[in-house]
DNA sequence: GACAAACTACCTTGTAGTAGGTAATTTTGA
DNA sequence: TCAAAATTACCTACTACAAGGTAGTTTGTC
């Protein structure tokens, strides 16, 4: 087996963890069992706990940054593109899990502080994202709301984020969906 | 010292401590030096952790429940009620942790599955007392908003949720206030 | 032979939880 | 009424286990 083969196994299922159960509720075992190698083994690959909390961090915002970049591709209108973002979220909730950055940033205050800035930087790549898309809706006549671009594309993160979080403790993807629907009916998608 | 003192300010700090850290990263040690009993003693007063959680939660809903009525006593207007809410969340910003359900939420994969109930009655306290603010408020022409009361509801205690969590990673309270605003003025508050 | 990638075997620390004891207070019954 | 019994609220000292992490060794491949 390659060993980016391993490293990368162990980085999805740290992920996966990291997702269902929070960054201190995982461990070097869990992993261990799940890719099938010892615990040892994991520190050759990431020495500590911090490297791969850094590395998974580092990794989620490059796999966004590829999806937003995808939905720019695929999707045409600021709309569909919104409600592709929104997808994104769900299929996290689907696999019985939050953003990694949501329960990152629950969990900050137990995490090493090296993590802050990939983390601050999650947040704005998403706002500064979605505040284009809002902006050129608004402009294309596509998108209806008041206020500065930026503010609102804040105000989408955090309601999906408190959506994903809530539907998540409540096990209620329907939930998920109806606010999506009305966050996306409140700027004017139809 | 009484009884009921000591069994209070351990769930005080256990409270604090959930708030600031995560469920899974505050232990007895730290509620042990904070209160200034042994560790074992915590144990007689909440004989596994399971028990001490639960309390919190009730404790929280209960807290939470009082507040209500608080509001619904000291402010007359939807808007006012609706923004002495929103004052709530920030107070708990301010002392450095996020909603104690809001962290018990991220958490519950880890959690026992008996805090799954009590975690569920707050989530659906909360948006059905939002929900008669909005819809009297509403009524009264002092609000403006469509569709049902009750998924806006959802939808602004989502977005408190959310902005509360991104605040605190971020540290910004100012995000957390523009954010609020942002909300109130979607639901026609001046 | 050199190196990467895994292994076994261990260490230290921190975790929830337990056993048993003690001093002070409260309850009980002749 | 007042001593015996029970209860409360803490303590010291411990257990069992899981956590992250380390040292040194083996295995397989260019």
């Amino acid at each position: 087996m390659l060993a980016q083969d391993t490293r990368e196994r162990i980085l999805e299922t740290a992920q996966r963890l990291a997702q269902q159960r929070g960054f201190n509720a995982f461990s070097y075992a869990d992993i261990s069992e799940a890719v099938g190698i010892r615990k040892a083994s994991i520190h050759y690959h990431f020495p500590s706990k911090d490297d791969l909390e850094l590395a998974l961090l580092h990794r989620y915002n490059q796999s966004f940054a590829d999806a937003l970049a995808g939905i720019e591709q695929s999707h045409a209108g600021s709309a569909a593109r919104l409600t592709a973002y929104a997808q994104l979220y769900r299929g996290t909730l689907e696999s019985g899990g939050i953003c990694l950055c949501g329960m990152m940033a629950s969990d900050i205050a137990a995490l090493p502080e090296l993590l802050r800035a990939p983390l601050g930087e999650f947040f704005t790549q998403q706002s500064d994202w979605l505040a284009v898309q809002l902006e050129s809706g608004r402009r294309a006549g596509e998108l209806v709301f008041a206020g500065p671009a930026i503010l609102q594309a804040r105000s989408v993160l955090a309601t999906l984020q408190g959506a994903l979080m809530i539907a998540h403790a409540l096990r209620d993807v329907a939930l998920f969906d109806s606010l999506v629907n009305n966050l996306l009916a409140g700027v004017g998608c139809r």
